[in-house]
DNA sequence: TTAATTTGGTTGGTGTCACGTACTAAGTCC
DNA sequence: GGACTTAGTACGTGACACCAACCAAATTAA
């Protein structure tokens, strides 16, 4: 169980961690470069995450919720505060007057790509260390892994 | 910004999402299961890492906060609910009549084993779909991520 | 075509978590 | 001794997540 992201020794030749370890630890890595990116806007991770989705979406409230694996009435308050901040925008569905439609507005739009900028630059610098090569083979393995676990 | 954990199809020939959609895709996936490994002994992701540094270490609450990188006021009230639990104990230290010695319970000590076998099933499942050496070559490039970022 | 059920969404209550500010007590430095 | 720093807590606030209960529209059954 690695729980641990504070500044280490620096290896001269980095120990396997195993397949478990590595993850763990990249993943809070990773986490906390987007929450500092978050942070910038006054932002959460979940807000970033939010407009991540919608950024090529308009989801009705259930669809978010699943998107997101939330309740939905966690997605009640939470688009709540997003459309307070003015990032998004609850319409009318016109197919289904129950229903609502979740939409960025301009000024959600804006800040998601802001967002998405940052979050490149961050991320590609937790990355600096590796080489092109390992860079590379790094991205398709972890794509190869999403792929494969995120397809039921 | 790539922030969908949710089931996509399935694609034949993984498409590679680049270093920085991979690595954040990756890193919702290990937190989600982390979440739901906490989750069966009714504990959350934070308190999880909480026992997982303590596992090998007595902190006081201030070294504490610099791991978790939290505030130290945060750590107090991370502290009292872990205690609450039953999960750690805060002892006097011998050193210093101000501070405080962070320790494991054994009903901690069992709840860490606990939780880390299960995140390692866990985690080994979501690269399931990988080939033992596609498994190791991600576990070395990860590990070199990480000790490369975490070195200061 | 009513009646029963399912579906989409909100409300209200509870608990966790994180932060900032303010505070006490103990250690350290002149 | 007094000034300053360090370790930790207390308190108030806001975000976040869940559950249970609820309403209204849509769908299915009788």
């Amino acid at each position: 169980m690695p729980t641990d992201t504070a500044p280490a020794d620096p290896p001269a030749q980095a120990p396997d961690l195993g397949i478990v370890d590595s993850l763990a630890q990249l993943s809070f890595l990773v986490q906390g470069a987007l929450a500092k990116v978050a942070a910038e806007l006054g932002l959460s991770v979940i807000q970033l995450r939010l407009l991540g989705v919608l950024r090529d979406r308009e989801p009705g409230m259930q669809e978010l919720a699943r998107h997101l694996e939330l309740d939905k009435s966690s997605v009640t308050g939470l688009v709540d505060r997003a459309e307070r901040r003015g990032l998004v925008r609850r319409a009318p569905s016109p197919r289904d007057r129950r229903a609502v439609q979740v939409t960025l507005t301009d000024e959600g739009r804006a800040a998601a790509r802001a967002l998405e900028e940052d979050a490149g630059r961050r991320i590609r610098a937790l990355a600096a260390h590796l080489g092109d090569e390992q860079r590379a083979a790094l991205s398709r393995l972890a794509s190869t892994l999403v792929a494969g676990a995120t397809a039921v």
